[in-house]
RNA sequence: GUGCCCGUAGCUCAGUUGGAUAGAGCGUUAGCUUGCGGAGCUAAAGGUCGUACGUUCGAAUCGUAUCGGGCAUACCA
C-alpha cells in the first residue's frame, strides 16, 4: 500500500504538478468492487479543473498492471489486491513485535492512574481512571516509549485527622477495623463536623487538628494510627488493582507533595509569578494563556490544595523523570482544572506535553427514568461488589464448563474492561448489569471466545506435521488477511490521540472476521497444503487478537 | 451569564483530512445446529443523523443560529 501511495503521488506530481495532498486508502464499503479505496481524484478534481472521473482515468492510465484499478461512484480509485498478495505482505513484515513499532524511542511518558482516595474503600469512581490508563500505558509502550505508571494517591493529610477522631467515637480496636469500618467511620465523621459547625461548635474539628499536630510531631500513638490506616488502606487497594490486573511503578501521594508545593509557592511569590491576596491567599494569574479566572495555588490559612501538591508534583517529574509527556488519567468533571494546571506549568517554564486523558460519568437510570451518576445511594459503588457480580454471573453462565477461579476472572474484568472502551472515553458509560458483563456481541468474552478458540485448534494441530504451502491462493483467507493486516496501522494510528476506543472495534471485527471463517472453512480435515497454510494464519490471528486484547487490559482465559 | 461535552434505529453506541446504499451490538422475526469449541453464523424488519439556515458537485461530518440534556466556572478533589 505505501509502495501504490509513493507511486500514485509521483503520477499526480507529474501530471497536475501538485505534492501538498496526501494519499490515503481506506476500505471498500460492502457489495462494491475491490478492496482498497482513495478518494484523491476527486479531491483533485476542482484544482485541476477537471471532473473526479476523467481525473481518475488520467491516474489510472499511468499506474502499473500489478493490481487491478477500477473507477468507481463519483470518482473513487478502487484497488483489487489478491489474497496471495496479502498474505506475502504478512508473511514479510510478521515478526515477535508484530503490530509495535518505535516512533516513541528515547521518549519517556508518565500516566498518571488510578490515583485513588484513601480515605474510603475503592469505588467504582475509580473504575475508568484504572482501564483507561493501564490501555495508555500499553498503547504508548506498543508506539516505543518508555513509560512509568503513579498512582497518585489522595492522601491529603484532613482525612487522617478525620479518621482518628471517627475511629475512636466508633469504639472499635485497632486490631479489627476494616477499610470498609474506616470508609463509614469517614462519612460519618464528616457529617458529624459539618453539625457541629452548623450549630457554631469546633470540639470534634479541634481534636482532628491536634491529631494531625501530633502526627507531625512524631507522637507515638499518632504514628501508630497513621501507619496502621494506612496500610489498611493501600492492602486494600492492592487488592482491587491486582483483582483488576492493573499496577503502578510509583505510590507518591499528595501528602509527599504538600511541603514541597508551598516551599515552591513561596518560590514563585518571591520570583513575581504569583500574587498573594489581602486575606494571605496566593494565585496565579493566567490571562496571557486566556484563561481569565486564576490558579489557586495556596489557600488563606496557608494549607495546601489540590493546585499545591500538583505543582511540586510537575517540577518533582521534571527533576527526578524529565519526561516528554504526562498522561491524567481523571473524569471529564476536571478538564477546566487541568487546562489551568497545563497552562500554569508553561507559564512556569515547563515544556512538556500534558494531556487530560478525560472520560464520562458511570450512570445509571432513577426513578424518574432520567441518567444520572452513579452515587453511593443507589446500586453498586464499591468496585469489589462489581467485580463480585461479574464473577458470579460469569459462574452462572458457564455452571457447566469446571472453569478455574482465574479463568472466572479473566472473563469477569475482561467484560468489564472492554466495555469500558465500547465507546469514545468523551461518551458516559450506562451501568447497565447485563450490557457491562456481557458475554456476547460487541464484548470482551466474544473476543476472548473466539482467541481462545483459535488456541484450540492449533493445541488439536500440534502433532500435524506441516508442508509446503507456497502456491495455495489463500483465496477463502482474504477477508482475514485484510483484517490481520490492518494491525500495526491501527496501533500507531491510534496513538496520537490516544483513541483507546477504536482498538475495542477492532478486537471484535477480527473476532467476528474469525467465527466467519471458521463457520465455512475446515482445517482439521483438510488436505495437508491447506491445512498448512490456514494454521500459519490462524498462529498470525491470534498473535494479532490476543495482543489487540492486551493492549486493553483484556487478558485470555486457558478455557470458557 | 460564559466555556466545554453530548444529541444518529426501540435501547446502548460506531461513523473526520466533507465522498459510494449512514453501520454494529442488544432486543424483535425467520433460518442453520452434538461443531476444529454454535457464547456462533445467515437473513429480515427498524433512520426527517435534535431543528433551521448557510458553504459545497457532494454535509451525520464544516459554519451560523436555535432547542434539549450534562459538566465546569479559585479556598473539595
Amino acid at each position: 500500500m505505501e509502495n501504490l501511495k509513493t507511486q500514485i503521488k509521483g503520477i499526480i506530481k507529474a501530471l497536475y504538478d501538485i505534492d501538498d495532498t496526501p494519499v490515503d486508502f481506506s476500505e471498500v464499503p460492502a457489495n462494491i468492487a475491490g478492496d482498497y479505496s482513495t478518494n484523491i481524484a476527486m479531491r483533485l478534481a476542482k484544482r485541476v479543473g477537471k471532473n473526479p472521473r476523467q481525473v481518475a482515468e488520467e491516474i489510472i492510465a499511468k499506474l502499473g498492471d500489478e493490481y487491478v484499478f477500477m473507477i468507481a461512484g463519483p470518482g473513487f480509485i478502487n484497488v483489487e489486491v489478491s489474497a496471495k498478495k496479502l498474505q506475502e505482505k504478512l508473511a514479510s513484515e510478521f515478526s515477535e513485535n508484530y503490530g509495535s513499532n518505535n516512533s516513541g524511542e528515547g521518549k519517556t511518558a508518565i500516566v498518571e492512574f488510578p490515583s485513588t482516595n484513601m480515605a474510603k474503600p475503592y469505588s467504582v469512581g475509580h473504575l475508568r481512571p484504572g482501564t483507561q490508563g493501564w490501555a495508555t500505558k500499553k498503547l504508548l509502550e506498543a508506539n516505543g516509549w518508555k513509560v512509568i505508571t503513579d498512582n497518585h494517591l489522595g492522601d491529603t493529610g484532613t482525612p487522617f485527622g478525620v479518621w482518628v477522631v471517627g475511629f475512636l467515637r466508633s469504639g472499635k480496636s485497632l486490631d479489627e477495623v476494616t477499610i470498609y469500618d474506616l470508609g463509614q467511620i469517614y462519612i460519618d465523621t464528616k457529617k458529624a463536623l459539618k453539625e457541629e459547625a452548623a450549630e457554631g461548635k469546633h470540639e470534634l474539628a479541634d481534636q482532628t487538628q491536634e491529631w494531625l499536630q501530633k502526627l507531625e510531631a512524631k507522637d507515638a500513638q499518632a504514628v501508630e494510627y497513621s501507619e496502621r490506616f494506612n496500610k489498611i488502606s493501600l492492602d486494600h487497594i492492592h487488592n482491587v488493582m491486582k483483582r483488576m490486573s492493573i499496577s503502578t511503578d510509583l505510590e507518591l501521594g499528595e501528602s509527599f507533595y504538600a511541603e514541597p508545593g508551598k516551599e515552591l509557592v513561596q518560590k514563585f511569590l518571591a520570583e513575581g509569578k504569583f500574587e498573594q491576596n489581602d486575606d494571605g491567599s496566593v494565585i496565579c494569574r493566567l490571562d496571557e494563556a486566556g484563561i481569565d479566572v486564576p490558579m489557586l495555588v495556596l489557600k488563606s490559612n496557608g494549607t495546601a490544595l489540590y493546585a499545591t501538591t500538583d505543582l511540586a508534583c510537575m517540577f518533582y517529574r521534571k527533576e527526578h523523570y524529565n519526561p516528554d509527556l504526562v498522561v491524567y488519567c481523571v473524569g471529564a468533571e476536571q478538564k477546566f482544572y487541568f487546562e489551568q494546571l497545563f497552562a500554569m506549568g508553561k507559564k512556569l517554564g515547563l515544556t512538556q506535553e500534558n494531556f487530560h486523558l478525560w472520560f464520562g460519568t458511570i450512570d445509571i437510570v432513577n426513578d424518574e427514568g432520567k441518567r444520572e451518576k452513579m452515587s453511593s445511594r443507589k446500586g453498586v459503588v464499591l468496585l469489589e461488589a462489581m467485580l463480585d457480580d461479574a464473577e458470579a454471573r460469569v459462574r452462572k453462565n458457564f455452571a457447566n464448563s469446571e472453569l478455574s477461579d482465574e479463568d472466572i476472572r479473566r472473563i469477569a474484568t475482561g467484560a468489564i474492561k472492554f466495555s469500558d472502551f465500547v465507546a469514545d472515553r468523551k461518551m458516559g458509560i450506562l451501568y447497565d448489569p447485563d450490557k457491562i458483563f456481557a458475554l456476547t456481541g460487541f464484548s470482551g468474552p466474544f473476543c476472548q471466545y473466539a482467541d481462545v478458540r483459535l488456541r484450540r485448534i492449533i493445541e488439536k494441530n500440534k502433532d500435524f506435521v506441516r508442508v509446503d504451502f507456497v502456491d495455495y491462493d489463500f483465496v477463502a483467507e482474504k477477508d482475514l488477511l485484510i483484517q490481520i493486516n490492518k494491525f500495526p496501522e491501527l496501533v500507531s494510528g491510534v496513538v496520537e490521540k490516544l483513541e483507546l476506543h477504536k482498538i475495542a472495534g477492532y478486537c471484535f471485527e477480527l473476532a467476528q472476521a474469525l467465527n466467519r471463517y471458521y463457520e465455512k472453512t475446515p482445517i482439521l480435515q483438510a488436505e495437508d497444503k491447506e491445512r498448512s497454510a490456514r494454521l500459519w494464519l490462524i498462529e498470525k490471528a491470534d498473535f494479532v487478537l490476543s495482543k489487540a486484547l492486551d493492549l486493553l487490559g483484556v487478558e485470555i482465559p486457558e478455557k470458557m
